[in-house]
DNA sequence: CAATCAATCTTGACAGTGTCAAAATAGATT
DNA sequence: AATCTATTTTGACACTGTCAAGATTGATTG
């Protein structure tokens, strides 16, 4: 009654679904995670998940989009929060801000760049499409981040980017997972990185 | 009759669930372990294994000790294989070796850095203590690489063993899923990372 | 307004999982 | 030879993903 569409029975069980599945991997992990518990959570049978998503593969994919809307919004966000911050100092806040979004949604971060999707599942067509847009802005990113003198021009952007986005990856893992990283450490290691990155040595 | 220790019924059962074990992830990855097809497989019931290993979780960290002890060995390897490369191509080397040696047993791999046993699971005392040593093993490659002048010598070696670790280990991980990089761009991304890691350009 | 259709939801079922308790077996020790 | 103890098995339980068949109900059409 208050909203547009409305589906037939429940409302719009799809979002319902989706919300109550991203509190329960935010709250026990993404193991934690059932369509029974979730159904349940919900108060629908076992398997009404199944008319709204394929499979169990599918909700995480969805899952996973939502994070990547997140954190496009979020990423996009910080060169106008920021206006006349210097380039470095720009890219150490989004190196800084990518962190503490991976590791305040660690379970969808897991899911957006973890093996269930993309290994031993299999990445919905919409799921790829949204990561590669993800990617292409970083690229964007790296491209001005070359002009501006920060990272090496010399080299093509597809591999700076590729490079650079897997340092800051792999430090979001270990730190996530708990790996060789100490909580309060993870701004300083996350400077160190950025001063390895950038060409330019102070 | 043929070796010194003999256990009770089977022979010896521990060390032959371990191999039918990592066999079976090599081959269907770690979801595809079940106690009970890892049973079906070394030919005892299903319970058996669980007067070897407390958990699935103890068999885990089992496998993933093995990998460690892999890995040492490789890494130690390389200096003495490469006795008279100068410092940073023996770094290159390094480098190269263990994306390899990561991508050769990916799922051995996923198990000794991954959230199944780090986040999900419980790290054994025995896991701690080999993976420690791991990382002081990389703790003093990069003390004498910040001597070499390849690394930045004004930071803390552990700074820089950890950013320095961290962005090695991204590289395997998206390499290992399969996510923005292609399995032919991986010399030339690991490449970039090297480059962009040492602090002397050229 | 009535009848048909199709989307949604439920119930029942099956194979698979980790793991506990109790019983059976057999090597080691006294 | 008898006891002890480490190992293995059988049976059971709760949990999982997901399929097939039936029930419900909003939308659509005549």
């Amino acid at each position: 009654m208050t909203e547009s569409k409305k589906p037939y029975h429940h409302g719009d069980l799809r979002e319902k679904l989706l919300n109550a599945a991203t509190d329960l991997i935010a709250l026990g992990g993404i193991e934690n995670l059932s369509i029974r518990k979730l159904a349940d959570k919900v108060g629908v049978s076992r398997t009404a998940p199944y008319h709204h998503f394929k499979d169990k593969n599918e909700l995480l994919c969805a899952i996973a989009e939502q994070g990547f809307l997140k954190q496009d919004q979020l990423v996009t966000s910080i060169s106008t929060l920021y206006p006349d911050l210097p380039a470095n100092e720009l890219f150490e806040q989004y190196v800084l801000t990518y962190i503490r979004f991976a590791h305040d949604n660690s379970e969808t971060y897991d899911l957006m760049y973890g093996r269930d999707i993309w290994k031993s599942g299999q990445p919905t067509d919409s799921l790829k499409l949204i990561s590669k847009n993800c990617f292409r802005l970083w690229l964007e990113w790296v491209e001005a981040l070359q002009i501006e003198g920060i990272f090496d021009a010399s080299q093509p952007p597809l591999r700076i980017a590729q490079a650079s986005w897997a340092a800051l990856h792999g430090l979001c893992r270990l730190f996530n997972d708990g790996i060789y990283i100490n909580r309060d450490d993870v701004d300083d290691i996350a400077k160190t990185t950025v001063n390895m990155l950038i060409s330019s040595h102070r």
